[in-house]
DNA sequence: TTACACCTTAGAGTTAGGTCCAAGGTCAAT
DNA sequence: ATTGACCTTGGACCTAACTCTAAGGTGTAA
């Protein structure tokens, strides 16, 4: 059994963050002491690998609390959910990325124009195209 | 001369949004009429284009306020400095692809792994490679 | 027993960029 | 004179995931 503490610096966690996580729902103390300490198992561990594992790989929170559930709940569960659970998230990442390329090659474009001296920047490309809008096509 | 709601229609933004602009110190109305209406000139209609503009290349409101004080004393500024500006700009977009790539590589090997049948997820590959940690390399 | 590190709670604050609401003033048309 | 659309303000609320504070209880060692 880990008091709060331990637990949190086993994983590199803050105190607070297991608390927060215990008040959404994600992760609870197996037990509390006499005197109300929350006591974590090697269970409780094994869900906080699981937590910091899949916000690696890109899970919100509430993401999470779904797979959580599923987990707990297996059996009625098939790995097609949990496919099609993922492959959604792949989706939403994929849109992030397009969007930001997006902006990368905006800006690319932006940096291109500009000669980058030491001149005025009255006459500066980058300003100039913000200024007149239509400059980069979004 | 425009008033707030005229703005806010003739770019697609919200009076709300114009309030936020002004009391952010990005957009201040050239004008008051007697009766305390915003009235904003042509000028003010340029600046708002300026800031639609930027934040569609990815710039947020803090660093669009910057570009403004730099347009606004464009004398005391060169091209250079707003290139690097935008350089930097673009290396924080860069990372931020980066760290998404990398999500989207863990999302993938999660996804290829897990044969999507229709069986219980008591053997999911996804749920037990989030379990064990470091299944996947970040 | 006193110091000190640990733990508890409720609740406020943070960041970013808005969005919404209430209570009320203004303007044009009917 | 009364709609109804517009405008004003201050301030609360939203998401996401913490982070911090205050005020106090617990555990152990010198
Ligand atoms: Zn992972
Ligand atoms: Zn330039
Ligand atoms: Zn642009
Ligand atoms: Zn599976």
């Amino acid at each position: 059994m880990y008091q709060i503490g331990e637990l949190a610096k086993k994983l590199s966690v803050t105190t607070d963050t297991l608390r927060y996580y215990e008040k959404h729902g994600l992760l609870k103390p197996s037990a509390r002491s006499a005197t109300g300490y929350r006591l974590y198992n090697d269970s409780n561990l094994r869900s906080l690998q699981f937590i910091i594992s899949a916000k690696k790989c890109g899970f919100t929170l509430k993401d999470i609390q779904e797979l959580l559930s599923i987990q707990v709940d297996k059996g009625s569960h098939s790995c097609h959910d949990v496919k099609s659970f993922t492959e959604h998230k792949l989706q939403q990442v994929d849109e992030k990325i397009s969007e930001l390329i997006a902006i990368q090659s905006s800006l690319k474009k932006l940096i291109q124009a500009c000669d980058g001296g030491d001149k005025s920047a009255a006459n500066c490309s980058i300003l100039t195209t913000l200024e007149d809008d239509d400059g980069i096509t979004h």
